[in-house]
DNA sequence: ATAGAACCTATAGTTACTATAGGTTCAAGG
DNA sequence: CCTTGAACCTATAGTAACTATAGGTTCTAT
């Protein structure tokens, strides 16, 4: 026996993820339908593996499912090439990149709000921090300084 | 000066939120049941624009929905002190801090493989950002969870 | 042969809203 | 006074990406 076979259990574990994860990604066109033995559980090989740990892995670098879909697109279908991924590799690292920014900004929100509250003894209605947050703002989500 | 009363539609406007939005933050406790008019509209006054607005600059600084409830607690109820706040406000940059060092690393994973990817023009199944999607990882840098 | 772990399907729950359907009320214009 | 039509009302379903549950079946080891 040339190919190891595995059940959806090993399979999980080998990628870091429970069974009810792989379900949900068969169910939705990530995973392909397996074979299945007499009693109907599945039998993964090595190639389900492999799939399923580019999927967790792209997962973790932020793709969406519907991302996924495309990169796994490129695999499965002949005729793609690498610049293809590499744009989508790169356009994810720009939409990362905002979110770091947006987050950084929140940061600095917070930590401004926690330094004026110098002390902690003051009663809730006299403290900057609650002061800030009830400040009205511009109606738009810009992230302008919390003053 | 006066008790200037506004519709729903003005409070979302003012507070830079949907209407939908407000129904939703009454019925998950957010948000007080207002007065109404004969026929059922909703009436609010500046409480709840104050209050709304709350809320939504609680929200986007990266509170939870059950975080908001605590920090209005804090308001609602008196004999709180600045300290509790300023507490959740430390706590709560540190959560962020942790999301900006994920993204951090994500994005440093991304670029490192749009960089090793110098050519576009591969076929995919040659292509070094597929491959290092594909490379088993070590599958124990999730938080496992004791059985 | 049997216990129990692992599997099966289907459905509901999570978070924080958003969108829809199908109806009612309100303010303005004629 | 009557008619539009915008804004409102409630209730329900949908979103993303899983996770959890229920209730049943199969596999494996003793």
């Amino acid at each position: 026996m040339n190919y190891e076979k595995y059940s959806i259990g090993q399979l999980a574990k080998k990628a870091g993820c429970k069974v009810e994860t792989v379900h949900y990604y068969e169910k939705v066109g990530l995973m392909p339908e397996p074979p299945r033995t007499e009693g109907g559980h599945r039998i993964y090989s090595l190639p389900h593996v492999k799939r399923l740990n580019f999927i967790r892995r792209s997962r973790d670098l932020g793709f969406r499912i519907e991302q996924v879909k495309e990169l796994l697109k490129f695999i499965d279908e002949p005729n793609h090439y690498c610049g293809e991924v590499k744009a989508m590799a790169m356009q994810q690292a720009r939409v990362v990149q905002e979110k770091i920014d947006d987050l950084q900004r929140l940061k600095s929100a917070l930590n401004e709000m926690v330094t004026h509250c110098a002390s902690g003894n003051k009663p809730v209605d006299d403290c900057p921090i609650v002061d800030a947050l009830y400040t009205e703002h511009s109606t738009e989500k810009s992230t302008e300084k919390a003053t």
